[in-house]
DNA sequence: CGTGTTTGACCTGCGC
DNA sequence: GCGCAGGTCAAACACG
């Protein structure tokens, strides 16, 4: 920087003339004019930061109204499609909805969509539940099982059952519905998914860039190590909770398992995780509406010997129905195989006797995503402490987002099911083909430009403000200072 | 004194 | 119904 070698010029001038004591005048004007030159240069750089500033926010409305107009565009022409069509393929797209609908964040903030895109959601998924209706006696069962019998009664699978209880309420969308509808769906939508964290830290906790306070502590069984659960504090009734744990085998390994999505805006520190938590929870619900026989573990996996890096579906012992995508940083040498092991899809939370095995084509030059692990370069932190020395597991993060165009267009595919409603699930068909016929279309317009802007530009806060937009703090969301408020409670 | 942690008690879901 | 295990609560405690 210019500026700090002039002041260090200034620095030594000043030295020099403390140890001559020289003329003080002559001194002093000279060192005034330096600081007059410092002074401009500051202030051309404020001028330079601010141009760019204005160019980033420009660019990001820019894009932000774009979206919002492909999404605009897109519930219209589902809604006419789902209205005209009863064929296989339409309800396939009904499925994807649906799914999107449950997501296990809450991907697209009411106050961010018209009422009446909301409105169209709500439409579909009353034309959806008597697709799927229809479409029960088929094998193609699993995508409503998953959502109609899910262990948490989700607002937008559950209305047509209320629905069915009080008939007054039949036509009414109940996206628009109270406080504490949204409270619940927001918590139900919270436990829909978590993705889990593998990696090696010596400390108790990874300082992933949010506000943890602990809340709890257990002996999980088969591990002797305590479970020490967390709960966000960067805003009051933030549903995000983690779990820390050390793993058995390795005590070097520490695995976080985050579960909910942050209902605030995150700190710079904690948008790379958080984004790809996300992202890689929705690519596990994406992924998850293709079914195999219950138990039969990880569902699809994406492996990399040369980064040994892993992303996987794991059945999550602890929490069965819950599914888990497990993001394995940890530099533990990975199975000798092909370089990507492809493995088919299956979600072993879902009870299904349904058995679709669809060929999916993830490892079909599929991600190479992350940088090595470093554990050297590894900071963990307490919880708590602010993140003065930056977190290199967020950077591995960011990293492995931002420099490999393969694993952005992944998580480009993820946003826009987080953000696209029906733009992106991938019902019953292979994931990799969905993929592929989204970046051609919607996603490929919105979510994937959105990510070259990002990578272009190589900033983090179009992480933050893309990944996860930025949501109001709720105001009037719970009367309750806890988020988890249990029926016991009421 | 405010904030965060600890820890025993309690609740809930699940399997038998 | 009972026991077990996971998850959460909340009073007590520690710390700055």
């Amino acid at each position: 920087m210019p500026n700090s070698n002039s002041t260090a010029a200034a620095e030594e001038t000043k030295v020099e003339s403390f140890g001559c004591q020289e003329g003080h005048s002559e001194e002093e004007n000279y060192e005034l004019v330096n600081a007059k030159a410092e002074m401009n240069e500051v202030r051309k750089e404020n001028a330079r930061l601010k141009k760019t500033l204005e160019h980033m926010m420009k660019d990001y409305q820019s894009l932000q109204s774009r979206f919002f107009d492909i999404l605009k565009q897109e519930s219209h022409s589902k809604k006419a499609t789902m209205s005209a069509s009863t064929s296989h393929i339409k309800i396939e797209e009904a499925h994807d909805q649906l799914l999107s609908l449950c997501l296990g964040r809450s991907p697209r903030d009411p106050k961010n969509i018209s009422d009446e895109s909301r409105l169209v959601q709500v439409d579909h998924h009353q034309d959806l539940k008597a697709n799927l209706t229809l479409e029960l006696g088929s094998k193609l069962q699993l995508p409503t099982e998953l959502v109609l019998s899910g262990p948490i009664p989700e607002n937008s699978s559950e209305e047509p059952k209320e629905a069915e209880a009080s008939p007054s309420s039949t036509k009414t969308p109940r996206t628009i519905g109270s406080e504490d509808d949204e409270a619940s769906q927001q918590a139900n939508a919270a436990k829909r998914a978590r993705v889990s964290v593998r990696a090696r830290c010596d400390t108790p906790t990874m300082n992933d860039g949010c506000q943890w306070r602990k809340y709890g502590q257990k002996i999980a069984k088969g591990n002797p190590c305590p479970r020490a659960y967390y709960r966000c504090t960067v805003a009051p009734a933030c549903p995000v909770r983690k779990q820390v744990q050390r793993c058995v085998d390795d005590m070097s390994i520490l695995i976080t398992t985050y579960e909910g999505t942050h209902n605030h805006p995150l700190p710079m520190t904690a948008t790379s995780i958080a984004s790809t938590t996300s992202a890689a929870a929705s690519m596990l619900l994406s992924g998850s509406s293709t079914s195999q026989l219950p138990g039969l573990g990880s569902s699809f996996g994406l492996f990399d010997n040369s980064r040994q890096q892993q992303l996987y579906l794991s059945k999550f012992s602890s929490s069965p129905l819950l599914p888990t995508v497990t993001l394995d940083l940890t530099s533990s040498p990975s199975p000798s195989s092909t370089q990507y092991r492809t493995f088919r899809p299956s979600v072993s939370f879902c009870s299904s006797e349904s058995n679709i095995n669809l060929p999916t084509s993830w490892g079909n030059g599929y991600p190479k995503f992350g940088t090595p692990f470093d554990r050297k370069n590894q900071e963990c932190f307490q919880p708590n402490h602010q993140p003065s020395s930056q977190v290199s597991l967020t950077e591995t993060l960011t990293k492995a987002i931002t420099s490999d165009p393969n694993f952005k267009s992944v998580i480009a595919v993820a946003l826009s099911s987080m953000v696209g409603g029906g733009a992106a699930s991938y019902g019953s068909q292979g994931v990799g083909e969905r993929l592929g016929q989204h970046l051609t279309q919607n996603a490929k317009g919105s979510a994937s430009s959105i990510f070259n802007s990002l990578s272009s530009s190589g900033s983090q806060k179009g992480n933050l403000t893309l990944l996860q937009p930025p949501l109001p703090f709720p105001e009037s969301k719970s009367t309750s200072s806890s988020p988890a408020i249990r029926d016991k409670s009421l």
